[in-house]
DNA sequence: CGGTGAATCTACCCGCGAGTATAGAATCGA
DNA sequence: TCGATTCTATACTCGCGGGTAGATTCACCG
């Protein structure tokens, strides 16, 4: 991972410098990770800094040799999760296939990382806990990937993929079945994350109503592109 | 002051002391109303009762001469908004539709009560801010709701109206993109309420793929009840 | 070894906000 | 008009937790 820095050819036997840098991330990385986890559980205010530090058997001053604030942290735990969603929404932005096909690729994606740690608390930790600074750097990155999202959606109206609905409420209701994801689901629990995902995105593609033909999903037989 | 409490028909004129009662009410009433709005705006740590109280033109002693604690009034609230959707799903479970007619009846109106204060600090507020005792009711109230819209689902797949899936995950679905709505909706914004319950439940109900017959919803037919 | 810097700890500060003690103003009953 | 009660304000306590100052330990380098 060099770059530009700390390329001297030197082969230094046992090059210290970079294994420093290497213990460094590896120790934010630990960090950011009991937090996120600790916030998720007990909240971000119920949450203090001497209790993450504990459980990394360290005190509170380390913490904040790595960190410059307890909202730094809290940033960086949802910087990820929403970089996480942004990487799979823009990964299907290509209009190789219908708008529904593209869509549902990242519903499923979306609903998965809402299992994981770093995207469960981009939702579970509300916007008030932000500093003010990094709230809008969060809605910065919120509103890149609605667009994206929002921009297939349009797409899949155009090809005739997807209902005709209002783009805005088809977006909220959404990845607001998906996002909720994120505040019932448990690890270990009786569904494995992808069947969540397999389940919500289906009712969210076909509908409470049964649909009259076939059983499952159109996933193979979209409505005719029309692209104009 | 007898417990037994005032029933005494005497019918002094102008009787002060349900005045006084009134009052009292009146005046909780006003401290509920402006503490929700504060805590759905600003969140709940973000709101101290200090603030509350100067919204009130009043002082933070006069709060708790209301009310025994922080907690009180927050359980209050989000009690208040449970009660609200408890009272709505309750009224559609007499079976004389199909499930998927009463269900779509309780979502319309959950849809609205989430654009309401008290509907909106349910789901705004976390969990985590409540006291254990205040959590644990909550818990149960919740719960009662959720079954309640879960028989109504079961109801409806055993009668054919809904489709066949497995129930908690499409109970979890349809409360996660109604549930969303307290988070997005902005009174007086671009869509009235009625007009946001309209929508996210015409998505769910037929699903982001166009039905291959109508345009509509099948509200009006749906899958032949085939009742064993 | 002795110096240098990275990493961690002990011991502290300090502000904020929940909650309270208590006194004073208004209201009512007699 | 005089208590008694209800209501509200002034002025406080107090603990918690974010954040910091400065000492200390350790690892490596010459």
């Amino acid at each position: 991972m060099q770059d530009g820095r700390g390329d001297r050819q030197q082969p230094s036997p046992w090059a210290p410098a970079a294994q420093r840098d290497e213990q460094r991330t590896l120790k934010r990385e630990a960090v950011l990770l009991t937090a996120v986890r600790s916030f998720n559980r007990h909240g971000f205010h119920a949450t203090s800094l001497e209790q993450v530090a504990e459980a990394l058997n360290i005190t509170k001053p380390t913490i904040y040799y790595y960190f410059s604030s307890k909202d730094e942290i809290l940033f960086e735990c949802a910087r990820r999760g929403l970089e996480r969603i942004r990487e799979v929404a823009a990964a299907r932005r290509a209009p190789e296939e219908t708008g529904l096909q593209r869509l549902t690729a990242i519903m499923r994606d979306y609903a998965i990382i809402m299992t994981e740690d770093f995207g469960q608390c981009v939702i579970r930790i509300g916007d008030h806990e932000l500093s003010e600074a990094s709230r809008q750097k969060q809605r910065a990155l919120k509103r890149e990937i609605d667009q994206t999202v929002r921009t297939v959606i349009e797409a899949g109206i155009r090809d005739g993929s997807i209902v005709d609905r209002d783009v805005r409420l088809l977006t909220f209701t959404i990845t607001g079945a998906l996002n909720w994801i994120a505040k019932w689901y448990e690890p270990g629990g009786r569904y494995p994350p992808e069947a969540v995902a397999e389940q919500c995105v289906g009712l969210l593609v076909d509908g409470l109503a049964p649909r009259a033909g076939s059983e499952g999903s159109p996933a193979g037989c979209p409505g005719q592109p029309e692209s104009a």
